[in-house]
DNA sequence: AGAACCACCTGGCAGC
DNA sequence: TGCTGCCAGGTGGTTC
C-alpha cells in the first residue's frame, strides 16, 4: 500500500488523537512480521505517553516518554506498513478481523490496531530510532529543503541504472514508491528507462519539482486507496482519481491521446506515455 | 560500489 | 465451482 503520502496522511490524522495518550497494555497475536515484534513490547510501552508522531520516509515513529515524566523521551515505536499494512484507532471492543496482529491499548478506552495481511510490515522499538540501522541508512526527504534539482542531479551522477530505479531507492531518496515514481516521471516528461547519470541539470530540476508537487497533491487528497489503504480513522484516500499513467496501460494519455504503455523494470510495473516522456 | 535477482506473505482476479 | 497462475502500494539480503 503505502508510500510517503499515505504514511503522512496517517501521521497527520492520528497525531492530534494520540499525542499525550498513554499505553496501558499491548496484545501481540502474531509476532511474525518482516522482523519479529519484540517479545518485551508491552513492558517497553506500558505507562509511557506518546509525545507526538513523526515520519521518516515510509516509517511512522511514535516517540514515547519515560513512565514518570510525560515530556521526557525514552525511545520510540518504529512502524512500517509494508505493502498491505494499516493502523487504526478504534473503540476497544471493535470486532477483530483476520490479520489484526497487534493491539496497543490506550488510556482513553481506545485501541491502536495494526492490521497487515501480507506481514511485510514491521513494529519495532528503539531507544535511538534515527540511529536504528533501518533508518540510519535512509536517503533525503523529498519534501524537505534539502531536496532540489542540484541534489537530485548529484544523486544521479555516475549511475547507469534507470532513473525510475534511482528515485525509488530509499537509500538515496525516501518515500517514492512505484505509484508516485511513475506519476512524477510523467509530470516531468522523462522516460522511466533514461539512464540516471545522463540526465541534465534542468531535467533533474524538473523531476525534483514534479516529485514534490505529486507527493504534496497526494497528501492533500488523503493519499491513494487502490485496495485497502485507510487512514487512522478508516477513511480512504482519493488521489488515485488523479493518476495519469499508473494503472492506465492501454488507455489514452490525458495530455496527447497516445496509448499509455507498460513494461517491467526490476519486477515492478512501469507505466508511461511514449510521446510525452522521453530520454 | 553497483546492479540484477530473490525472498518474504496473503488475497484478488483472469482464465481454463 | 474450483483449480492454477499471475499480480500487487516494499525493501533487505545475496550474488555476481
Amino acid at each position: 500500500m503505502p508510500e510517503l503520502p499515505e504514511v503522512e496522511t496517517l501521521r497527520r490524522g492520528l497525531s492530534p488523537q494520540l499525542s499525550g495518550r498513554r499505553f496501558i497494555a499491548a496484545v501481540v497475536r502474531e509476532p511474525r512480521l518482516r522482523w519479529p515484534v519484540p517479545a518485551d513490547l508491552e513492558a517497553r510501552i506500558v505507562g509511557r505517553a506518546i509525545i507526538d508522531l513523526q515520519r521518516r520516509g515510509k516509517y511512522l515513529l511514535l516517540p514515547l516518554s519515560t513512565p514518570d515524566r510525560a515530556a521526557a523521551f525514552s525511545g520510540a515505536l518504529i512502524l512500517h506498513l509494508g505493502m498491505s499494512g494499516s493502523l487504526r484507532l478504534l473503540p476497544r471492543d471493535a470486532a477483530l478481523r483476520r490479520h489484526d496482529h497487534v493491539d496497543l491499548m490506550l488510556d482513553d478506552g481506545r485501541v491502536l490496531r495494526y492490521h497487515d495481511p501480507r506481514r511485510f510490515g514491521a513494529l519495532l522499538w528503539s531507544e535511538n530510532p534515527l540511529g536504528h540501522p533501518l533508518l540510519a541508512a535512509l536517503g533525503v526527504e523529498p519534501l524537505s529543503d534539502d531536496f532540489d534539482g542540484p541534489r537530485l542531479h548529484a544523486l544521479c551522477r555516475g549511475r547507469s541504472s534507470a532513473i525510475k530505479q534511482v528515485i525509488m531507492d530509499a537509500h538515496l531518496l525516501v518515500g517514492v514508491g512505484n505509484i508516485y515514481a511513475n506519476e512524477a516521471l510523467f509530470h516531468a516528461g522523462i522516460d522511466p528507462r533514461a539512464p540516471a547519470g545522463a540526465l541534465s541539470r534542468p531535467r533533474c530540476a524538473r523531476l525534483a519539482a514534479a516529485i514534490k508537487t505529486t507527493l504534496t497533491a497526494a497528501i492533500a487528497a488523503g493519499g491513494s486507496t487502490l485496495r485497502d489503504f485507510v487512514d487512522g480513522h478508516g477513511n480512504p484516500g482519493w488521489f488515485q482519481q488523479n493518476y495519469r499513467v499508473y494503472g492506465r496501460a492501454g488507455l489514452p494519455c490525458t495530455v496527447c491521446g497516445s496509448v499509455i504503455r507498460t513494461l517491467r523494470q526490476g519486477a515492478r510495473a512501469t507505466c508511461f506515455c511514449p510521446r510525452c516522456q522521453h530520454r
